[in-house]
RNA sequence: GCCGGGGUGGUGUAGCCAGGAGAGCACGCGCGGCUUCGGACCGCGUUGUCGCGGGUUCAAAUCCCGCCCCCGGCGCCA
């Protein structure tokens, strides 16, 4: 009996091969064949549009174009022939086939039943090497929502193209010389306190009370420094009011009376008041002078009121400079309630010193291999790296090389990117120091980058003829002035470590806010001679997880973990599994609940292409209903419960041809159509294809399980091959579950 | 401002790149189905100016042009 990983997508292939050959043979035209599943099932099972495509040659009316491609279909269908096609018609232009499912049947069923976990594996790869570099996050605070939506992404992703064939390595790029990591630790080691608890817990709290405290710090001083321009503008302005009191109309005077009065105090105390009252005070006299402004719009007098316009556009400035510090103030008191202890402690160390220089000063060390700074550096992030282990691992995730981006820096590959881009003459030193890598240069140069930044050659001619450069995307900075180099500049030199490995192909699962930063990389490639990695290197884009309940931002402090969203998925999923089995041993509720935790997270993450912002949304997620997690869990824990009841004994073999219910047929389809969406969503490079074709397995099976009685089958015959139809599907639905990692459960 | 990505029933989405059959699926809502393999199920019904306006075509959710709204990015952050 003959058996395929793939059956649709070979028969798919032999009868396109075909009908293309007797087209050729016909009207001599050379088309590309495409059969694809109808959009509706009563059309047939498999459809193609090529006789009007070779019509739309041949004709021009509408109705010259239907009935020409009715002829051709009836040429392609008296020349046609395949043991597996039961009729084929042409139909308003299509080519449609309904298949022989008693022959069909047999052969998708033999194929899985013999294959097993291998149906669907088409060796695609024939091992050839793949990078998926995923998740990446920086080792400063805990992952959250978004990091599982890389992680869970990028794993599918890695299974998939494993499944086909390829040999896959992990990657995660542990990027410890970013300015980030740097205040991080910039914090622990003014802090007298030793790691506790789960480590990525404790340092994110370290994380974000640091750059508060900075924050804050920095915005009191910047609102000093508008206190000199403030008391010149007022002073101008006071003088011109005074002097000019008698032209202003009546109903402004006393306003404007009450004005001067404010400002002179304000100039008055100028010395003595503490910043933030005298802030505050400022802010009222702000709020009337705009007051005095709405009114003075009113008369259109504003030609006598040059000077206020003036004044306020300095104080404009400081205003919203006061509103990012009153949100800051905010902030910093969420942080004073969540961690009074850790933050009091930071902001008193940080009071007596520049903390910028002194983390600009850290970076610098540590980029040149300091070893006392290194040995801090390295600590914190080992230690943060073993949080996030501990929390990917409960996603069914292992990592197979952890790249630090400072071993990268200091083993020269970043300084001979830089060198080789300046020899090229790509990048040169500007006049503060810094180096600069010309892409607004290379994109006239060279085609090829300017279609990395999605410019064509009209959009291009069009920008240079303006003369306006500053529209072209932005040139790179490679290296601060200080000497130190930039994430891009390191990336760089890691895509080509990555690919130096043996990969031929590189996937970078990255957010899609950092789409700039991808494309540099690859142009950077490009104008360093390297360019089949570049064309190898593929951005896998995937956009924000919004939680509606809260506004999110690390450096706020201001964060859900993924390990308390976790937990409580697994809380409401104890719930419903005690209901259900209230006698079943404790650990086993556990077990099972978890299972259905992640299964739930994971596919409200996977459903969705990668490109759109999701809304995590808990009664969503944790439905188990249709189109969740655990809706397809079920489906396969109670086909699993069927062959339980039959003591797990499958007959060798059964009468397939009896399979011929509605249900049963449409069951069989739909499994035989795994191996081409698998195909599809790993070149695709989107799991989503995949999680809504086991929606629909699962669906198709709940079908099938309502109408077809397998145990009680009226026959023996037939319920053996439901029995084997049961297990074909199991087989099925394991492995997409597997591909997806989501847990399989034969209870739940 | 410029560059990307989105806008499809009350809600969430598929289809768009490669134009063709009453725009598919799910949630919600309403009604119905357990003496029968697990009701975390199934069936039936309900809901759409496919953001707006033009154009190309025998045929447009899909391609082209213009506009509106939302999100993100735009040289020393990552």
């Amino acid at each position: 009996m003959k058996v395929s990983p793939n059956p649709l997508g070979d028969f798919i292939n032999e009868i396109s091969e075909k009908v293309k050959q007797i087209i050729k043979d016909a009207y001599g035209i050379d088309v590309e064949v495409k059969f694809g599943p109808t959009k509706d099932r009563r059309f047939g099972d498999l459809t193609s549009m090529v006789c009007l495509k070779v019509a739309r040659n041949l004709s021009k009316t509408k109705k010259e174009i239907v009935s020409k491609a009715q002829k051709i279909g009836n040429v392609i269908v008296s020349k046609l022939k395949h043991e597996l096609i039961e009729k084929i018609t042409p139909e308003r232009g299509f080519l449609n086939i309904r298949l022989d499912y008693s022959r069909y049947n047999a052969y998708v069923l033999q194929s899985i039943l013999s294959l097993r976990e291998k149906f669907g594996a088409v060796n695609l790869g024939k091992n050839v090497k793949i990078c998926v570099e995923y998740i990446s996050a920086n080792p400063i605070h805990p992952l959250h929502i978004g990091h599982a939506r890389n992680a869970v992404i990028g794993e599918a992703l890695a299974r998939l193209y494993e499944f086909l064939g390829y040999k896959v390595k992990r990657r995660f790029y542990v990027d410890d010389m970013g300015k980030q990591v740097a205040y991080l630790v910039y914090g622990y080691t003014k802090l007298n306190k030793k790691p506790a608890g789960k480590y990525d817990h404790f340092f994110g709290v370290i994380y974000s009370c640091t750059c508060i405290a900075v924050k804050i710090r920095k915005i009191e001083e910047e609102i000093a420094s508008f206190k000199m321009k403030i008391k010149e503008s007022f002073s101008k302005a006071l003088e011109y009011l005074q002097a000019n009191l008698n032209k202003f109309s009546s109903e402004l005077s006393d306003d404007i009376f009450t004005m001067i009065n404010a400002m002179r105090t304000l100039l008055i105390s100028y010395e003595r008041m503490p910043t933030i009252d005298w802030m505050l005070y400022l802010k009222r006299i702000v709020s009337k002078i705009n007051e005095i402004w709405k009114k003075v719009e009113k008369n259109k007098k504003k030609e006598e009121f040059k000077i206020i316009t003036e004044v306020r556009r300095v104080v404009a400035n400081l205003t919203k400079k006061l509103e990012e510090y009153e949100s800051w103030l905010e902030v910093e008191r969420e942080a004073l309630l969540k961690w009074p202890g850790i933050y009091i402690e930071i902001k008193k160390k940080i009071a007596d010193e520049d903390p910028e220089a002194v983390v600009q000063e850290l970076m610098r060390k540590y980029e040149a291999g300091d070893q006392k700074v290194k040995s801090v550096f390295r600590t914190v992030c080992e230690l943060v790296l073993q949080g996030f282990l501990e929390t990917i691992s409960k996603l069914g995730i292992k990592i197979d090389e952890y790249d630090w981006e400072s071993d990268l820096v200091w083993s020269g590959l970043v300084n001979d990117v830089v060198k080789q881009l300046i020899e090229k003459g790509w990048a040169c030193k500007d006049e503060t120091g810094a180096i600069i890598l010309d892409f607004r240069k290379a994109i006239q140069l060279d085609e090829n980058i300017a279609r990395i930044f999605n410019l064509d050659s009209a959009k291009l001619k069009k920008i240079l003829a303006s003369r306006q450069l500053d529209l072209l995307p932005p040139n790179l900075v490679l290296v601060r002035k200080d000497g130190t180099t930039l994430y891009v500049t390191r990336d760089i030199a890691y895509s080509i470590y990555k690919f130096r490995d043996g990969s031929e192909k590189v996937l970078n699962v990255i957010g899609a806010d950092q789409k700039l930063a991808q494309q540099q990389v690859k142009a950077a490639l490009y104008l360093l001679g390297l360019k089949n990695y570049a064309e190898n290197l593929h951005h896998v884009l995937y956009e924000l997880v919004i939680l509606p309940w809260a506004k999110l931002s690390a450096r706020r402090g201001r964060y859900i973990t993924l390990d308390e969203i976790f937990e409580e998925a697994r809380g409401k999923a104890y719930i419903e599994v005690s209901k259900r089995w209230p006698n079943i041993p404790e650990e086993e509720k556990v077990r099972r609940a978890e299972a259905i935790a992640i299964g739930a997270i994971k596919y409200a993450l996977l459903y969705s292409d990668p490109e759109k912002v999701i809304t995590f949304d808990w009664s969503r997620v944790l439905s188990f209903e249709e189109n969740a997690g655990p809706f397809l869990q079920y489906a396969y824990a109670r086909a699993t419960s069927i062959l339980e009841k039959a003591g797990f004994n499958l007959p060798s073999e059964a009468d397939f041809f009896l399979l011929t219910s509605k249900e049963e047929k449409e069951l069989i389809w739909h499994l035989s159509l795994f191996p081409e969406i698998v195909i599809k969503a790993a070149m695709e490079m989107k799991p989503s294809i995949l999680a809504e074709y086991t929606n629909n397995l699962a669906k198709t099976y709940n079908i099938f399980y309502e109408r077809c009685p397998v145990l009680a089958a009226e026959k023996e015959e037939l319920k053996n091959a439901r029995l084997l139809l049961v297990e074909a599907f199991r087989i099925v639905m394991r492995n997409a579950l597997n591909l997806l990692g989501i847990p399989v459960l034969e209870k739940m």
